[in-house]
DNA sequence: TCATAATCGTTGCATATGTAACAATCCAAT
DNA sequence: ATTGGATTGTTACATATGCAACGATTATGA
């Protein structure tokens, strides 16, 4: 791993490669959670997730605090609403304005899928290591403190 | 961080989104790089990194390699074709695989976007600082050995 | 040998995504 | 008050992606 004129890459050892590998194998073992549990999209996951977090919330505010394209957020907004996960009431003073809460069957399975993340980031820190597990957290911490501040999309 | 019922989740603090959040951040980053430079798509920047790096190689083994369907690997084996950066010949003892190489163009390219890789690669670790950088490597090691063993698109 | 299964790479199709344009609304500055 | 400029959320369109089916070829095994 010298200098010799880097005329040729590892791939594997390339760390853009290898956080897009590892994001994917993540997402892929949570993804069936809420894809089997609830037939939920990711774009809708986050959605429900960022609203149970936060509770009323506008769309462009998912947006910000869910790092999703806006049209993201509006289909999958679309998507809970024919649900009934989620409600929308037009705010009377800024009416360009959407306020969106969960419904209670939105917020009851909100709370499940939250219980069912919990217990992926517990055996996913079982299965790495606690070593490990919190290497990668402060790792992906670090990223997102000194590449955090501009995109949001 | 303790546990009274979990219903509720901090989706900034949960590892698949950090994981997936960071990848974006880094990847857009470096997506810059080889998309101005060079035209490339992600596909095919992979591609190319792969023939690079290993030579000659059949179309899935550059998908197992990169982890690709097979899809992506075919449609950036043709773009690349188009562009004459990588050429087929048959493979006379199993006619059903084409053995695939970088031309000499194909070849240079590869150099020169390597090197940007890794200067890539060391202004993240300098950004990062070393020690955040080397947790995050750990870390991505980590979850590949304990989950990468299962999926390869 | 022959038939069935497996493998390789491509393509049709449906879905997912981002960009740009848009209508509606609000804000700022005259 | 009015006009030009932002902002909010939606949609049309083009592109990107994965799945499934396919033709061609090779491997397996009866």
């Amino acid at each position: 791993m010298e200098d010799e004129e880097k005329t040729f890459l590892a791939l594997e050892a390339f760390i853009p490669y290898k956080l897009n590998r590892a994001a994917e194998l993540v997402s892929r073992q949570f993804a069936r959670i809420y894809k089997d549990r609830a037939g939920l999209t990711r774009p809708e996951w986050r959605t429900l997730a960022t609203l149970g977090q936060y509770g009323t919330l506008t769309a462009t505010a998912i947006g910000a605090h869910s790092s999703m394209h806006k049209t993201k957020v509006s289909r999958a907004v679309q998507s809970l609403e024919e649900r009934k996960w989620l409600k929308r009431s037009i705010d009377e003073q800024d009416r360009r304005v959407e306020r969106l809460a969960l419904t209670r069957e939105g917020a009851r399975n909100y709370r499940e899928l939250a219980q069912l993340a919990h217990a992926f980031q517990l055996k996913l820190r079982d299965v790495m290591g606690e070593t490990d597990f919190d290497a990668l957290d402060r790792g992906l911490a670090a990223v997102e403190a000194r590449l955090g501040k501009d995109i949001s999309m």
